[in-house]
DNA sequence: TCGTATATTGTTATAATATAACGTTATGTA
DNA sequence: TACATAACGTTATATTATAACAATATACGA
């Protein structure tokens, strides 16, 4: 079976929501949203959710337990990823500075360790909240 | 009332146990193992990872759910952490590099958000797991 | 087109993580 | 002492996520 190229009906309803929302999502309320459309447990839409999440649709902004589809086309595999996050508004707003990127691609310490992976999160305030 | 300067008594208890690890611990299973000196209750435990992740005692590794005890002097309040996470044995290091934090503490892209704390999170496979 | 492997689905139950809400006790400082 | 804030203890409950099992759908080589 080759990867797969086509979502499976689960997952296209559950990106489409996602992708319709323009701030991170958590799971049950997906689900609340979702169930119309016949998802009726939470299992079919984690599963939803991990597979898209795999192959870089949604990312999960782990501080929040939420999830975000991605805004960056040339995100096709999530192994990149830095978010900012409004901590009075809660806004997330997905970075996508390539000298970012490559600085932390290219990261090395002194652990011995090569890093196929990272997640950012920065916090802080808005422009809006900050004139506050 | 001053900041506070000594930890109370659940708050030793909880870092205590947690800087013998030399791992990420879970809540419930710092629970598990204090309840011996008293602290009988969930939130007992979580009120205490709370202020000590606040004074930078503790950190959360976000991506695991798990709490791990600061390794970095210099790192007096928790707002800003990096770290390396092994994807196969789950080992976690708290990475201390000061070009790295330097980067990162000042990095400002378009958005007009001026960012006050960032949390890293490498994966990977360890030089152990890496040469198996 | 049949056989096989893998992916996805549907479902119920339950595990794991975290907080609400209440009243009480301790501690710092004016 | 009086007041404010921090910490404590307790019960209940909210929130997030996965286990386990059976069924159906899809891709692809023989």
């Amino acid at each position: 079976m080759q990867k797969q190229q086509y979502l499976s009906k689960n997952q296209k309803i559950v990106l489409d929501h996602v992708e319709k929302a323009n701030q991170p999502l958590k799971a049950y309320s997906i689900l609340y949203n979702v169930q119309k459309k016949g998802l009726k447990a939470p299992l079919q839409v984690y599963r939803a959710l991990d597979k898209l999440v795999e192959i870089g649709k949604i990312h999960k902004i782990e501080s929040r337990n939420a999830f975000v589809a991605c805004k960056n086309s040339n995100c096709l595999v999530s192994n990149a990823t830095a978010f900012s996050i409004c901590e009075s508004c809660e806004k997330v707003t997905e970075i996508n500075n390539s000298k970012l990127s490559k600085y932390l691609s290219n990261f090395e310490d002194n652990s011995g360790m090569k890093y196929s992976k990272y997640n950012l999160e920065f916090f802080g305030l808005c422009k809006k909240c900050k004139n506050k």
